[in-house]
Parts: C-alpha cells; structure tokens; sequence
DNA sequence: GTCTATATTCAGATAGAC
DNA sequence: GTCTATCTGAATATAGAC
C-alpha cells in the first residue's frame, strides 16, 4: 500500500504530516509501545535500544531518528504513564459517599494493575531509583493532586461517614495495595502457585482491598445503592 | 600495623583464616554494605563495579578478588537480605491474639523500612524485573512459610476473632503497605513535602497502618494487655 | 525518510607486578 | 593477599549510502 490517494495529500504539509505523518506516528507508537515493555522488563539502565528495536520490529538506528537518544525515549515512555495515572483520582470527590468514591477508587486503580502492568513497573522502577526523571513531577503536580483530596477525605470524617484516618498515609496504603498486583506480580504468583494472575485472582484481590479499606476507615455502606 | 604477634598465629590455619581471615571478612563486611547500597540505587544493570568500589573504598580488582562476578557480589548480598526478611513472621502463632502478632507483625515491617530501606530496595528491583535470581527461593521457601501462616489466620477467623478475610491477599496487602515506606519514600517525601521521612512520618504512619489492617479484618483489641 | 556500517565510550574482568 | 594497568566485549550514537 505504498500508493496514497489524492484525500490524504489534500492535508496541509502533506510530505512530513500526510501519509508520511501517519507512518511516524505508527512508527512512534510502536516503539513507544515497545519500549514500555523493555523498559518495564530491564529497568531504564538495563533496556538496550537493540532489544527496545527489536521487540519494535525495526531497525535500531530508527529509534534515534524518531527519538534522538535513549533517555529522550525514556521520558517520553514516562510522559504517557503519568498522564494516565493522575485521571484515576478523579472520582474522589466531596458530592460522593466515601464507599462509592473509594471503592470505586480501588477498583480503577485494580484494573490498571491488571491491564497496564508494564506502566505501573515503569514507573515503579522509576521511583525505586529516586525518580531522577521526574522528582519535580512529583513534588508539584502529584502533590497538589494528593492536597485536592486531602479536604475531601476530611469532609467526610467530619461528617462523620469515616474514622478520622490520616488522608495522605490512606492514600500510600491505597496505591501500595493495588499496584502491588502489578509490580510484584511474580510474588504473587510464586504464593499462590499459579503461573499468571486471571480475572478470578483479580477479583478476590479487589474484594480484599475494598473491605479492608472500607471496614478499616470505618465507612458503612451509602444508602442508594447508586455504584 | 604489619606486624602479627604471635597469639595471632596460634590459630590454625593462620595464613588464611588468622589476621588475614579477618581482613577478608572486614573487607567482604564493607564490600557487601558499600554493593547494596549502590544495587539498591542502580539496581543490578545500573550498578558499576566501580562504583561499589569507590563505595568500599577498595580498589575495583578487590571486589573480583572475593566475589569473582558482579553476579556473584549481588547474589550474596541478596541471600543476607532473604534471610533477614523471613524472620520477621516469626510471631504470627495460633497461640496468640491477632491483634498482637499482627499489630507486632506490622510494627516489626516498618521498622524493617526504616532501618533497612537499602535492603528492601534491593528485594523489590530483583521483584520488578521478575525476579530472575530468586525465583526459585519464592516458589520454595517465601510460599512454604505463607503456607505455614494460612492456617493460624485461618485459626482465628474459626474462634470468631477475626472476620473472614482471604489470609494470602491479607498478607500482599501487609508487606505492600508497609514496604512502600522503603521503596517508595521518593513518593511519600515528595507528596508529604519533607526531605526525609523522620521517626514522627514513620511513627503516623504504623498507627494508620495497623488501624486500617485490624479494624479492617474486623479484630477487637485483646482482654489481656500483653504487647 | 530509512537503514547499514562504524566510531566511541564504558564496564566487567584479568594478567602480572608487588 | 593486594592492586595497577590492560584487555575484551557490548552498548549508545552517528555518518553516510540509499
């Protein structure tokens, strides 16, 4: 298919963002893609841009040309993750029963451990290390999202729908719990005895989390049953 | 102090388990200290002999001289840290009540965080990238002592003492809460806006850690106070 | 825009002097 | 037993043909 037809060239810039523009974008898809594999799987100083090529199908020095050095795909691995991580928390809000927004929490951020593992040990391996790449992140745009919540969590214990639990701790305790299934997935497996976590392992541990959170902070379930 | 008295030759062997015995296990002390320091900042692929080396403040040729691999040095350190971590179940027993042996279980984690947060790097990078040395430790020795705690939680919630929570997924909950204040301080620091976590951050921390486990599991505080 | 072939850097490992 | 100097292999990055 390497003839293009009069539509795609109608596009403005049609030599670097027409039929040549959609071929970088799948190209950089896919390395970026393959790149949160390796990534994943080696750590950043473990990855090799021939492994990052190989599992991309394409030739090594492709990956320079879209992304110029390693470090560069890096980060631009990272920028994807954490713009996916901080929407999870839009669902704590004041207008909503702590056992709806928690619970509902929980099963968000479960769900990504079990569909967007590779994300969640990227950035996993990130931090271990002291997150070099994205420390100012962290102590701008995470914090002020953890500070946004805080009042709500603080809302509901004084009106008395929770136990006066320390916000901030509630939520290391909520990402440790959950993203564990991702990051420490071989753990897991080697405990249970099984060769890779299924919906049904998945489930009993979203149970789990939920009711120890819930009973933990003390919520009793809302009136409407509106989940 | 190159010269030996002779005491120090009476021992057998002088030559090799005498004064130059304990050079070698001074000197295997600090390299062991120096490599899981750097392994738990770099991580396998990132850390450099060199590295470790300058760590040790011992010439690179040393530490091939006693380990003979990089591989090797990391093996060793990784086996004084399996050794440490399975020891801390210890006072999960039938024969006490679940507040104490897990409210001590708990304690004795976090104080594993914060005085060992190097050596539970080290465990959770070998985690994340799946766990290629230890693989078979985990499928052995991790899931047998596990295996061991299941019926003493298992115990408890027949006595009525404890709701019926699944003991596995209890446990995964256990070491991820209280790990992520070693592995994950990164995070925490930045989101709590402190440059380290001192003994107050720890001390909130546990408290919040072992309400929402024992409320949580639906576990009442014992008659007797003898924690 | 794409890729082969190569330059450069750096880390693990060791030979051999002390 | 210890350490300097060096070898060897591998990985990032790029020059230049197509």
């Amino acid at each position: 298919m390497i003839a293009l037809n009069k539509d795609d060239l109608t596009k403005k810039e049609a030599g670097s963002n027409g039929i040549a523009g959609r071929v970088r974008q799948a190209n950089q898809a896919r390395i970026l893609a393959a790149a949160e594999q390796v990534f994943a799987q080696r750590g950043f100083a473990g990855a090799t841009m021939a492994e990052i090529a190989a599992a991309a199908d394409l030739p090594k020095a492709n990956l320079h040309y879209y992304f110029g050095t390693k470090e560069a795909l890096y980060l631009a691995v990272l920028e994807d993750i954490l713009a996916l991580w901080l929407d999870a928390t839009d669902g704590i809000r004041a207008d909503r029963h702590p056992a709806v927004a928690l619970g509902g929490y929980i099963r968000a951020k479960m769900a990504h451990s079990r569909t967007r593992p590779l994300a969640s040990k990227v950035f996993a391996n990130e931090l271990l290390h002291g997150a070099p790449h994205i420390r100012p992140y962290l102590a701008l745009e995470l914090r002020r999202r953890v500070e946004d919540k805080v009042p709500v969590i603080e809302g509901w214990i004084a009106q008395g729908l929770m136990d006066r639990v320390d916000a901030k701790h509630l939520f290391f305790s909520l990402w440790a719990m959950t993203q564990t299934y991702a990051d420490f997935d071989v753990q897991i497996r080697a405990v249970l005895g099984v060769a890779t976590l299924d919906e049904k392992d998945f489930s009993i541990a979203t149970e789990t989390v939920i009711r120890l959170i819930l009973k933990g902070c003390g919520i009793a379930l809302p009136n409407t049953e509106d989940h």
